[in-house]
DNA sequence: GTCTATAGCAGGATAGAC
DNA sequence: GTCTATCCTGCTATAGAC
């Protein structure tokens, strides 16, 4: 028996079936390098999800979406006392949530790779993402930042705006080894926090784009 | 003999590679799938390029470098008669240059897929977009907006900002099925024009965020 | 629930006729 | 330079013993 110590057989499976997936893209990971990561048997897979195409459809049904759950009860919790808070405060927390929030770096790093495989090659995915976290997610923040909005402003410019606040989060994410050459300095700890400041400080005035314009 | 009406063997090949890595994936797109829509024979991919993997370089290097110049040629145009141009300006030549420049819809769009997918999954060709263009261009947008920042901007702030450009730029063209969604309307030719609009006024506004500080 | 064994197929690559 | 035919490897998926 190759039991691993932590988890059951599916558990383990999903654990690197999520690292692999984001890791290398769905068609680049094959049943066997999974199995054999989890140290459990080749027809693991099949038996427990039925295909390799369920198990992708299982990382973003059990793993992915309870991540972005946890961001999200993050941010209401930065926001909770607070009935009508600034722009900069959402944006704050918008980043804070999700850059420095409940996922540790490497689940940040696979749980961001995950989402931006579906948006640049979307499967059945897509819809989960978009329904069940992208547009909820949208409308909260656009009736958070609007009571600070002059009025007229349109919805859509709003909703072009915060959609750029996450192009920019999944960029300086998906893209660390070119962002790394660019800079000429490791993505390390002390980078990652002025990436962060940086990403805040940027959104917010961009968000600005809003209230200066007519 | 199913000679097709532009272009002879490698070019005709060339194409529908590039086409086809775009859309779906190194990993995902099989050498039959490319000789087929190609109109030529298995065995041309081994003949004119030796393996798949060298055909994925040759797009990297035979095309999408060149479509890079023409990007570049066209911003230089753009601020051939400005020795010290404004940052708005420079801000507007690198949107308008990349996202209403030289190429058509389905080029750039090729073109971006192709790039983020090396920038979140390295191959042998991230090398080759670095050193080539990422860091040449860089360098060169840091030099002409730096003269009208005032002194004492460390060199990575204003990078960070050139990179945030790219990343939402970036995300708004290989995002573009789920920002539809999202959006709820057509990515047509006028949420197009819309899209470049607010890349520029939202950066503009975000690389102002460097005049502020201190 | 886990294992071995294997079916059945698609993939990249190559040899050799033309 | 193009074609057919084929090799061989690796893949997903499944059947059936334990």
């Amino acid at each position: 028996m190759t039991q691993h110590p932590t988890g059951n057989t599916p558990e383990r499976i999903l654990d690197h079936a999520e690292r692999l997936f984001a890791l290398k893209g769905f068609e680049a990971v094959s049943i066997r390098e999974i199995t054999g990561a989890a140290g459990s048997n080749l027809a693991a897979v099949n038996y427990h999800f039925g295909s390799k195409m369920n198990l992708y459809m299982e990382v973003f049904r059990d793993r992915w979406i309870s991540r972005t759950r946890r961001i999200r009860e993050n941010f209401d919790r930065l926001l909770a006392d607070k009935p009508e808070p600034a722009i900069s405060t959402v944006i704050d927390a918008m980043a804070r949530s999700f850059l420095d929030g409940p996922l540790n770096d490497e689940q940040l790093r696979h749980h961001v790779l995950l989402m931006q495989g579906e948006l640049a090659q979307p499967s059945t995915a897509l819809k989960m993402i978009v329904e069940e976290v992208m547009q909820p997610y949208q409308q909260q923040l656009s009736d958070l930042i609007r009571p600070s909005l002059p009025p007229g402003i349109s919805e859509e410019k709003l909703r072009l705006c915060i959609l750029s606040i996450f192009g920019i989060t999944l960029y300086f994410t998906f893209a660390r080894a070119a962002i790394s050459m660019v800079m000429e300095r490791d993505y390390d700890a002390l980078f990652k926090t002025e990436v962060i400041q940086h990403i805040t400080k940027f959104s917010l005035n961009g968000i600005n784009t809003l209230t200066e314009e007519n």
